[in-house]
Order: C-alpha cells, then structure tokens, then sequence
DNA sequence: CATATTAATGTAATCCGTTACGTAAAATAT
DNA sequence: ATATTTTACGTAACGGATTACATTAATATG
C-alpha cells in the first residue's frame, strides 16, 4: 500500500508538505504543489482516512437510524439528509434498525467508539433517559418521530394539526360516520393523530365513538383486516382515516373485497403521501409532509450540533399539506 | 473522553492487559480479566475504534451501492446483506448513488480510503475497465445487477429464463399480441428480458413485432405512457408485460384510464415481485426473485474475499419463480 | 549592511489500540 | 532438587496522517 511516505520519498519532500497539500493548507509554494500532486496521481495514492480520523478524533460520517428501508416514506427524507450531508463534506450511513432496539443499540456502538460523528433517529426505540445519555455526549437529532420530554433535538410536522385537517376534509364532504386505522404503539406521532381525529369529529358535533377506533401495524394487511374489522362491525361506516399510507391502501383493497367503491361508497384518507399514493388505483388522498425539507433540516441541525460541540437543542416543526385525490373525491 | 491508558492505569495493570481483555484476548486471569471489565464498566469506557482500525488495516465496514431506496425491489435484498453481515461482525453502510456515476465514484473513496473493507454493487454505474479496476485491489460483488465480461464476482437469476417464463405464461392464457415495456439502459438484465421475450414469442410461432415494445425508465409514469402508446397505437394487444412492477403497475394505471379491465381485457405482468405487487389492484402478477438470498449469497462472497485477500472470482445464478396473480388471471 | 519579517519546509510528538517480544513467577516434568 | 514449560503479565514499536514548533532561506526595512 502507498502511504504518504511513499509520496514524500519520490517527490523529495517532508510527509508534513504533503500533508498540507492532501489538506489545501496554505505554507506550500505552488512549485512544490504541482510537483507533490502530479506524484500523487503518478502512484495513485489514496490517504488513508484511518489515520487522518484517529488524530483529527472525527469521521465526517453521520449514522442514520430507520426502522425500515422497506417503507417508501423514509426515501425523499433521505434524500434530504444526504444532500446537506454532501454539501459539508460528510458522509451518511443508513442503517436498518428493523425497530428493534437491540440492533439500534449496535448501530450506536458505531457512535461510541468514534465511527460516526452523530446520529439522526428515525423513530427511535429506545426509552426517553437513554435517549437523554446519548444526547448529553453525542450530537443527536430526532427526525419525524420523538420522544417527548428528551432533551434532544427534533424536527417533525405537527400531527394533530394533519390529523384534524384531514378528518375535517371527510366531514365537509358529508361524511359522518368516520372510521380510523391507527396502530398500538407509543408513538407521539400517533397520539397526536388520534387527538387530531378526536378534536375534529367534536369541533363539529359528530361525537365520539370508540368502536370506530380499529389497530394496525403499518402494515397493508393489518390496514387491510382492520378495515374489514370496520365495515363488518359498523356498516354505517362511511369514510375511513388511516395514520399511514400504507395501511390506507390495505384498507381500499378491503373495501373493494366488500364490494364498495372508493371513493362513490366509502372514502379514504391516509397519511404521509408516499411515492405509491397517486399510482395507486384510485389515486389516494393523503396528508404531505415536506419530506425533503425534514431531511435537509434534520441534517443542519446535526451539523451545527456536531461543529459547535454539543449545546444547540432546537425543535422545529414543519408544515404539512392535505393533497385531495380520487380516493375521497371523483 | 477515557481511553484505554485511563482504564490501564485505574484497573493497575498494563494497556496491552486491557486490550487483551477488550479482544477475549488468552493469556489473562480470570480474577484480572473481572477487575478490568468491572473498571471498563464503571467509568463507562468505549474504545476508539479508530486506534483499532488503523492498526488492524481494517473497518469490518462494508459498503453497498443502491441507485436509490426509493425502489422497495431492494429492501429485501439489503436485510439479506444486513443479516449475514452482522453474524459475522460487519456493519453495513448503505449509500445511494443515485445512479450517478459521480456519487458512485464519491462513495467508492470510502473504499480507497481504506473506511470500509469491501462493496457490493446493486447496478454499477461505471463501466467494465473501472470496475475491473476496483476489483483487482478490492474485495467487490455485483448483486443482480452486472456488467458482462467484468472479472468481478456477481449474484443474480437467470433474467432470460425467468422473463422467457413469464411470457410463456401470457401465450399459455391465449395472447398472440403482446407489447412489451422495457427501458433503454445499459444493464444486462434488461437486454436478457427482451431477448426472453423474443424467445417466448418465436417459439410460440408469434411474430415479433418491434412495435410492440416501448420504453421506459422504471418509473410509474413511463410505464404509464407507454402502455398508453401501446394501447393506441395497437388497439389488437391483449396483454402487456413489464420489466419492473412500477412499470407494470403504471400500465395498469393506463389501462383503466383507456377504460380496459385488468385482467378481462388486458393481462399485466410484472418483474421483481415488489411488496406493494399483491397489494395492487388488481394485484400483480410478477416475476420473483429470490431477493433475500440473492443478499445472503452477496454478502457471505463478498466475506470471503475479504478475508481470503481477493482471488475468489464467483458467480452464482439463483432460481426465480413466476408468481400469477390476478392482473393476469381472474 | 544589519536586523526584522515572511515564506517554505522539516522534525517529531501525537491520536488510540494492537501485538511482537521479553520477563518473571508459577507450574510441571524429570 | 533441578530443568523445562506454561502462565500472566509488561514494554515499546507500530499503523498513517496531522500539526505545533523549529529551522532555513529569502525578502523587506531602517
């Protein structure tokens, strides 16, 4: 392997004068410059980062935890990090943490031991005082989903307000017997969707019917039985909200195996507008969250935290958009 | 931050003590190698794996290459990768290309720059000189995706087979005018579909048709406007195979846009067998691949070059399966 | 012309763990 | 009892790049 020695060797130089060239640093004259670089390409040399990170104790990388990379929500998100990422030089690691806290906690290991510079959480696992520690000696952002009360950053939408606006968009079309497919988990995100449903139903004097409530998982199926669970138990259903695309699209499958039509019988809305939604068969109306500004903002935030050393907790919501599709209307 | 020194001296015994405890190390007592994880545990120690790293000339990091998460064809695939790496102490960084060959070539530098110790490429994009490069110094796979003639090692299915099958299927229901969706790429997969489709129809004693085939770019769009060209311009066709699920499911899209019933009028077939294929409507009927192993079988090649320093060149063909659902069948 | 300043480069310590080698003590063999 | 082996450590070199500080040479200032 060519180290830096190597180059210092053939172009007569200290490894000191190559280094400031690897590093742009200024003290070389543009003579010595071109000849160190024209050795550089001359043996193909590549710098070792080990070293660099060892003595600069940093690795320009950030870790990002999903649950899945399986759900098309997380891709523009993404999408989002690695271009801020890129425009300051670092670099983004998507781990797959399958919601499962044990691989979250090895994922973080990669933190500890000085292999990533911070990290951006998904949705995580693990409970708000272990969030806590972490947060204290690393550089941590919460993106979408949080822990309420952590002392750690996060950037997300406000989900009661989505969720209100939604359920209130099913009303002013007419509908009053107003089914929801949420999931059983602890989620603020869900919560405060189902606020959102509760709120909207009484601001218009439609009361609240917990019978109406069916679980999911996210899942198309779990959408889809939960579905079937409401048309069979309550046929005076006339809409359903689903808090995930997802489990929306499981839900208009299962109305059509009833024989409704969507949106002539029943209407549905989901959330989250994945990149599925407008392809699916009818086109399904769903709550838009700027996925790509969260991303973009999360990663900033990362950055400042990483740059300044710590201090910096901001949370910052951003703002969603119901897009009405043939799911609710013709 | 505590180091090994720190340990070291509060456990009252030597660095070369604690790291020999730190690697299950022989050559240490119980009673020592107690005190010295009861040390480690109590001022919460986290070696640097840096220092490691650039010792040892190694990350147990490897990198994979997707064109983009978005396409949920991939999700499986990267858990295989995800769960053969972990068994066998490796993380995996997941970067997104973007298929742009810049991005590829930005992320390949992890690779030269010694932070990761061997890639796997879902669809490379540079071409087969580059890569052969890579491969000579370092441990690379290709996954389902590869250049012909590449002396890099490479998992895949038989594509020609596998989309011959899925066309004989179409015959098989009594088709004779069968468009075809392609896209017009480099990638050998995509030049093995058309040449099973050809196959398929010459065998059946259909003509091929040039015209029956258009173009797309995986997108759910494109393969809207071309089942869209095809349904107008040969209003004779019965059915319509894709190369991709999204393809296919933007021409079912079309199809009830030109109101056709799928599969009464029109007969679709997909390729990949993505998780949302059953969840359609009408759901999809596709080719699968054996997504999950394709990503074990990458993963554990991609180990054994590494650890057996290069040489190793394989390629592994695993079987698809053709899974009829109903957008070709009632 | 002597001195101060600046530019260009070199020397060597440093980052943190790993590991080859050395050593002393204890255990075993003869 | 002596010789040999084994065990349980410690010492220090090492990996590759960075950077504070030192040095030398060139230029500017009075």
């Amino acid at each position: 392997m060519i180290t830096i020695k190597d180059v210092a060797k053939e172009a007569g130089v200290s490894v000191a004068t190559i280094s400031r060239v690897l590093n742009n640093s200024p003290g070389v004259s543009d003579e010595t410059r071109e000849r160190v670089l024209s050795v550089i390409k001359r043996l193909n040399y590549n710098p070792n980062l080990l070293g660099r990170n060892l003595r600069r104790m940093e690795t320009k990388m950030v870790l990002v935890l999903l649950p899945t990379i399986s759900n098309p929500f997380y891709a523009r998100i993404v999408k989002g990090i690695e271009d801020v990422a890129q425009k300051n030089g670092y670099g983004v690691m998507l781990c797959n943490t399958d919601s499962n806290i044990e691989r979250e906690k090895m994922y973080l290991e990669l933190l500890k031991n000085r292999l990533s510079d911070g990290v951006i959480f998904m949705a995580p696992e693990m409970n708000k005082e272990e969030l806590n520690e972490i947060g204290e000696k690393y550089a941590v952002v919460q993106c979408c989903e949080y822990k309420e009360g952590a002392n750690v950053s996060h950037v997300s939408i406000d989900n009661y307000k989505a969720s209100y606006k939604a359920v209130k968009h099913l009303i002013g079309l007419g509908h009053r017997h107003i089914g929801l497919i949420s999931c059983k988990n602890n989620f603020l995100s869900t919560k405060h969707r189902e606020e959102g449903y509760k709120s909207a139903l009484e601001d218009s004097g439609i009361p609240f019917n917990p019978g109406y409530i069916r679980y999911g998982d996210y899942s198309f199926k779990s959408g889809f039985r939960a579905a079937q669970g409401l048309l069979n138990d309550h046929k005076e259903i006339t809409a359903i909200f689903a808090i995930s695309d997802i489990m929306a699209i499981g839900a208009i499958k299962a109305c059509y195996e009833n024989g409704l039509k969507v949106p002539d019988d029943i209407g549905i809305v989901g959330f989250d507008n994945i990149s599925f939604a407008p392809m699916y068969n009818p086109s399904l109306t769903t709550v838009s969250q700027p996925k790509y500004d969260i991303g973009c903002t999360a990663m900033e935030l990362l950055i400042k935290q990483i740059e300044n050393k710590g201090g910096n907790k901001e949370n910052i919501v951003l703002e969603h958009e119901l897009i009405i599709r043939h799911s609710t209307v013709k």
